[in-house]
RNA sequence: GGCUGCGUAGCUCAACUGAAUAGAGUACCUCACUACGGAUGAGGGGGUUUUAGGUUUGAAUCCUAACGCGGUCACCA
């Protein structure tokens, strides 16, 4: 968890002030001292009077006094004290319901109106890194790998809104057997073809190489098993198997042709990777290649050894004991001396604290990797790295399909590719049938079609808590409705809409308007802004951004339908409302900003 | 099997980390348009929060157990 230092935390919301102000009133009535996370406040339910309710439980047997006692005492105490921020309360069942002055929100609006920055943080001189992504050179990235890039990426951009330094990185998985799979079968298969030669996106190309290698891999182990062999024996027996082993070994030899191949290939997928990360508008500030981090870490073996963190074995492989923290014993050298993943993780976490000097650093990974991650900040802990404390793995659930998991030897894994050119198309579809747009030129269509369709997607894959697991079902994704991504969008561009008429208006706020109850609810919900994006990195989850935003353009659409802005009863009001529409649009575009979204000006 | 996570409307998700009558979207059924943008708004039905105990003034939330579904227990990464 990410403690943010109580010196940054000025966003003064009104819950806050609440808080402080109870807290006031507490310790001068009773002389008692408390803290304000003691304190429960919450928006007062529509059916009861008032704006912001204290839970007055926590403290009935402390002061030994009734609830209602309690709540009449500090009612009248707060009220009394806060003249600016409270006009009146009730008490009812142990809830004391304050209602804030008029005038405190109408100083909410004025104060922000005009504030380009309204809900962005200043610097406050932590650093982060956010590792996401990760892909492996043998095959195109998928479904699971969007929710990874959109919750990393988004991670990142709601970090830096409360001023967090933030390094975006990426680790590569570019070596190891299976990359082999795919070099053996385009030698077999390929005849010299190329992404180039037959049209085809790098990745995807490649990844056709890796199918490949298994389908004949599977025919080469059935004709062995046919001929009497065991099933495991066979595994191992294949000749293409044997091929794709040899080649490990000739890679870790830097064998030379095998070098040029393997860069070959690579190559192609980071075109095809490029191709995609562009498309989604993923980037990383620095990535690594595991083809340079896999040797890291063996000298934290030696000094593990040194510092008895770490034991051999007979064999000389080397271990740690973790069965006094409830874990088991986990192997970080192999008897032959190489390195295991563990190692090289170690390794990675140190080199990238020595290019960074992070405080924290979160590892986007999904959470079949749990004990991995576990492990790994116990190990370095133990071994006193400095990076240690900071390991965060920010563990999220799979993404599975109403059919179930996704599983590549069924044919079931949803391409990334595919997925976001199926969402542009609807987009499109959707925009044609609707044709508010005929004036624009092919350009600005092609951005809206993608704006709109990896808006949908994107919105859809973040709304939920990265922690869960989700279900993704295509049916409901393409859905425009609702709580979606360009619901949000369409809300933003109606009020822009809006907007553009009354630019000449003259605005003029007298700053003692009566709100009515539909700009309150509006007004209450713009003053969440900073807090959401707050809580939103404190918890490392855009999920809480999406579900405001919405929550902001359903409130934002009531208040709309009930309240004419071009015609209002007044010119204040007029004013009034410009103010709080303005101020709408602006939250909705960086609230979506943050999630990777973009907000169109029509749409 | 050990460890670990999850189980909330038909479906997909919320619930401020223990508070008022468990909320949204979708689907289904009504209603409101010659609109400052209908990709909208208003309303309706739909729940014994898997089950059984326990703690508490108060439990979807904490504890115990059962059932169900995942993940993980590789000298793979």
């Amino acid at each position: 968890m990410l403690a943010l230092p109580s010196e940054n935390v000025k966003i003064m919301s009104v819950v806050v002030k609440i808080k402080e102000a109870a807290v006031r009133s507490i310790e001068a009535i009773y002389s008692v001292s408390i803290k304000p996370e003691q304190i429960l406040v919450n928006a007062t339910k529509p059916e009861f009077e008032g704006d912001y309710t204290v839970v007055l439980f926590a403290f009935v047997k402390q002061l030994k006094k009734s609830p209602d006692a309690l709540g009449q005492e500090l009612g009248e105490h707060i009220v009394a004290q806060n003249p600016n921020l409270f006009t009146g309360f009730n008490v009812i069942k142990g809830f004391l319901n304050l209602s804030v002055a008029n005038q405190f929100w109408l100083d909410f609006i004025a104060a922000q109106k005009n504030n380009q920055q309204y809900g962005i943080q200043p610097s406050n001189g932590k650093k982060v890194m956010v590792e996401y992504s990760s892909p492996n050179t043998n095959k195109p990235l998928h479904l699971g790998h969007l929710r990874n890039n959109f919750l990393g990426w988004s991670i990142a951009e709601i970090l830096k809104a409360n001023g967090y330094e933030v390094a975006k990185t990426c680790i590569v998985n570019d070596r190891g057997i299976h990359i082999c799979k795919s070099m053996i079968a385009w030698q077999l298969f390929g005849h010299g073809a190329t992404p180039a030669s037959t049209g085809m996106k790098g990745d995807h190309f490649v990844g056709d190489y890796y199918v490949k290698f298994n389908d004949a891999y599977k025919v080469e182990v059935a004709a062995l098993v046919a001929s009497g062999m065991e099933q495991e024996h066979a595994e191992k027996a294949a000749p293409i198997m044997k091929e794709t082993q040899q080649m490990l070994l000739d890679w870790e030899a830097g064998k030379p042709s095998v070098m040029e191949l393997w860069r070959n290939m690579n190559g192609w997928v980071y075109e095809g990777f490029d191709t995609t990360y562009k498309k989604i508008g993923s980037d990383f500030d620095k990535t690594y290649y595991e083809s340079n981090t896999y040797i890291l870490g063996k000298d934290l073996v030696e000094s593990g050894l040194e510092k008895k963190v770490f034991f051999q074995k007979d064999d000389s492989s080397v271990w740690i004991d973790l069965t006094g923290d409830g874990l088991d014993e986990k192997l970080v050298r192999r008897k032959d001396g190489t390195s295991v993943y563990m190692t090289q993780d170690i390794g990675l976490a140190v080199h990238k604290y020595d290019e960074f000097k992070a405080d924290q650093s979160i590892y986007v990974v999904g959470d079949e990797q749990n004990y991995h991650f576990k492990v790994l900040k116990l190990i370095c802990q133990k071994l006193g790295i400095p990076a240690a404390d900071g390991i965060y793995h920010l563990s999220y659930g799979m993404v599975e399909l109403p059919t179930g998991k996704m599983k590549s030897r069924e044919g079931t894994v949803v391409d990334a590719d595919d997925l976001v050119d199926a969402m542009v198309n609807i987009a499109q579809q959707k925009t044609e049938e609707l044709g508010k747009v005929k004036d624009f030129t092919s350009e600005e269509l092609v951005e809206l079609y993608d704006t709109i369709g990896l808006g949908a997607l994107k919105f859809f894959l973040l709304r939920v808590d990265p922690k869960k697991k989700m279900i993704f079902n295509p049916e409901e994704s393409i859905d425009f409705h609702g709580f979606t991504g360009p619901f949000v969008q369409y809300t933003h561009a109606r009020i822009k809409s809006i907007l553009r008429k009354q630019e000449d208006t003259v605005l003029q706020n007298s700053g003692t308007e009566v709100l009515l109850p539909l700009e309150l609810e509006l007004t209450k919900h713009l003053e969440l802004f900073p807090s959401v994006l707050e809580e939103a990195a404190i918890e490392h989850d855009p999920s809480k951004v999406a579900i405001y935003l919405f929550e902001l353009a359903k409130t934002f659409n009531g208040f709309y339908t009930q309240h004419s802005i071009a015609n209002a009863e007044s010119d204040e009001k007029k004013s009034l409302r410009i103010y709080l529409s303005k101020l709408t649009a602006q939250v909705l575009q960086r609230g979506m900003s943050v999630l990777g979204i973009r907000v169109p000006e029509r749409m």
